[in-house]
DNA sequence: TGTACATCAGTGAACGCGCGTTCACTGATGTAC
DNA sequence: TGTACATCAGTGAACGCGCGTTCACTGATGTAC
């Protein structure tokens, strides 16, 4: 009897605790709790697509009376688009180092692949998020996720420009191949988010020989 | 006054009488009702995704009390997975016919994607089902999905033979390109789905010229 | 530095609602004779 | 063909439950003096 939980011994999911006793100040406190919110969100979204997932369950599983939430969204869809931004946030940081990277454009084929699954690797939580709304059911989210890949397309076509074969292409041309890109990477992304952790290295060899073709598609191109 | 409608007048959905009046054997009727259910699930999931869909919404719009469901389904799953395979039953019917359709081999490019945008008109809700629950929040379904994927794209594999270029590469690379050619109209069929009817015309223009790039990559590649 | 007051993140009770599922039922259809 | 009985698709009431949201509250942190 001594080792069972007492009934009144809320589950905590995190470290935050629920009434500060130690150096933190309130900014930096209701940070934190935020910020569990998203996490304990995140969690529960890789398993249940986002309209299908409670207000109730989030702050349970961050450990929370559900009132709480309001102090720091509206309601679940603003947390979700604030997810959306901190997926491409992360994303977009992760194109920028890619970016002065010089073993990327010696090797974009297998580079690009790897770069992709490492961070998949270190973010998955988001990845999948992103790869089940962006043709999920909430609209403002779809539309969210469309506009941000929009963005990343538009930076990659110029990003392209260091390469000589592609250098001299119209814009039209160049804004088709980041399109094929992204959405081909995006593709490879939601293959492996679904895939046995044991089948992934498998997907990305197979997207490097497809990548691969693509590129002799680019270096025959007329544009 | 006279013109107000009665409460008592349930709201229908469908012309599929509650009590049969007519020349339907039981059997008939009970079909009838069954493809109520698959309608109203379907119209349903146009707005939101499977996990979020109740099976009390689905009777409603189907105009049947909640109870009648279990004459059909022991639950939402199953009704689901039912809805894979009808969706499947289409489009494989559809690439069954367009097999044999010699206008698709002399312009595998403008036709292939034409195809499609003709079988997304006329099944526009099990393509947006498919595209949703693809990477959605129920893993058999998910599992599903990729099932009928890989079958599809096994048989696209196959079909290739008939262009002389592919006829000697090996199984693998055929593989290879029948998987990057299904990924990609997959995803031309997500976009499509989600765009607003009046850019998909320009979606498939650029989806027709991505299309020929990776064609000019089939024609330089080295097995 | 100390005190008095304001702020506000997090609480817990309460609400009305839609949910999935059970149950005994009804009455038209199907079948045995 | 007519009758008596079996089948079973669809019903409506009932259940316990988790939901989103409101409200007045508590008590630690922050601030004005």
């Amino acid at each position: 009897l001594s080792s069972t939980r007492r009934p009144s011994e809320r589950r905590r999911e995190d470290s935050r605790p629920r009434r500060p006793h130690h150096d933190l100040s309130r900014d930096e406190h209701k940070a934190l709790t935020r910020q569990a919110l998203l996490r304990a969100a995140l969690r529960l979204l890789s398993k249940n697509s986002f309209d299908s997932i409670s207000l109730r369950e989030v702050t349970r599983e961050a450990g929370l009376s559900p009132t709480a939430f309001y102090r720091h969204f509206d309601d679940m869809e603003e947390l979700g688009l604030e997810l959306v931004s901190e997926a491409f946030s992360t994303l977009r940081d992760m194109l920028r180092s890619a970016r002065s990277d010089p073993s990327l454009v010696e090797d974009v084929i297998n580079r690009s692949v790897e770069v992709l699954s490492d961070h998949l690797e270190a973010h998955e939580a988001h990845i999948r998020f992103i790869a089940r709304e962006r043709h999920g059911g909430v609209r403002r989210i779809r539309a969210a996720i469309a506009k941000e890949l929009a963005e990343v397309t538009g930076e990659l076509a110029g990003d392209f420009a260091v390469f000589p074969l592609i250098n001299k292409w119209p814009d039209e041309d160049r804004f088709l191949l980041a399109n094929l890109f992204v959405e081909f990477m995006t593709g490879v992304a939601g293959a492996m988010v679904d895939a046995e952790p044991a089948a992934r290295a498998g997907i990305a060899e197979r997207s490097q020989r497809q990548l691969r073709l693509i590129v002799v598609g680019v270096t025959g191109w007329k544009p």
